[in-house]
DNA sequence: CACCAGGACGTTT
DNA sequence: AAACGTCATGGT
């Protein structure tokens, strides 16, 4: 157990902005995490979070994993006095993140997402993990799950994942998993690539289409200019930008943008 | 019972 | 190349 001060920085937030499914409240400011084979659990006082890890467990993987080296108020003092919209959106985000999230993980989270709502995208996630992933035991003795690779995805049947409810979806999960499995599409590969080549490359995959792509690019491959644009999106796009949203000027990071919006339209009255 | 949810895909205009 | 129907599932 360690505990961190970290400005600008707000799990409520990150917990329910709906790019990360397997991080759950467990009570008042606490929450757990499962990611990377581990799980996590964490309280926010403030500023000051607790992890129940190593000091050197959290330099090698969860700093880097909630993104912790990049100056988001830079982000937000950059963005146009003017603008109204994005003014508010950016302010009832303060403390967001755009997480460095596993991969495989997020191909398979975000094909489940399409036509889906965010309860049962969680509930559809948890559920291949205790079906099909790895068991393990957290630091009191609790079973926890892994997400199960794409190598254990592609050997199962398609009925297998009935049990799952992921509806159509399964298919194409089935069929993506034995493209990852079988080298067509190659994980390391994509990690080392540019944003529109990993795009183009992400699109090959069963069941990934443009905001999928998108998705996966902002949210495991860090290209934070991606800007994945859904339904809630495009309606905020219309109504706020109808001359076109201004791309240009928040060149190279319009995806934490997109994110502080996306959180904005769903927990902006809140 | 109708409608919707962080879309994708094959087919028809 | 743009519009259209269809694809399951569970929630409201």
């Amino acid at each position: 157990m360690i505990k961190r001060k970290i400005p600008a920085f707000d799990l409520h937030k990150i917990c329910n902005s709906g790019q990360c499914f397997r991080m759950k409240p467990l009570g008042e400011n606490r929450y757990g995490l499962t990611a990377f084979g581990e799980y996590l659990e964490m309280e926010q006082e403030g500023e000051v979070i607790s992890f129940s890890c190593t000091g050197e467990e959290f330099s090698r993987r969860w700093e880097d994993y909630f993104d912790l080296y990049t100056d988001y108020e830079k982000m937000v003092h950059a963005v146009d006095q003017e603008d109204i919209y994005l003014t508010a959106a950016v302010r009832c985000g303060q403390g967001m993140r755009i997480l460095r999230q596993e991969l495989w993980e997020v191909i398979v989270s975000f094909i489940i997402s399409q036509q889906n709502n965010i309860p049962r995208i969680r509930k559809c996630v948890e559920s291949l993990c205790i079906q099909f992933g790895e068991e393990k035991e957290d630091f009191r003795g609790e079973k926890y799950y892994v997400f199960p690779t794409a190598d254990v995805l592609a050997r199962k049947n398609l009925e297998d994942f009935a049990i799952c409810s992921l509806g159509y979806r399964a298919k194409y999960i089935w069929n993506t998993a034995k493209m990852v499995a079988d080298g067509t599409v190659s994980l390391s590969k994509l990690t080392g690539m540019e944003y529109e080549a990993a795009r183009t490359e992400l699109m090959k995959l069963s069941g990934v289409g443009i905001k999928v792509a998108e998705c996966i690019c902002l949210f495991a491959l860090h290209h934070v200019d991606a800007f994945p644009i859904d339904t809630h999106i495009r309606d905020m796009l219309t109504s706020h930008y109808p001359e076109g949203f201004p791309f240009e000027r928040y060149q190279g990071y319009a995806g934490v943008l997109q994110q502080y919006a996306f959180y904005y339209e769903l927990c902006g009255a809140e």
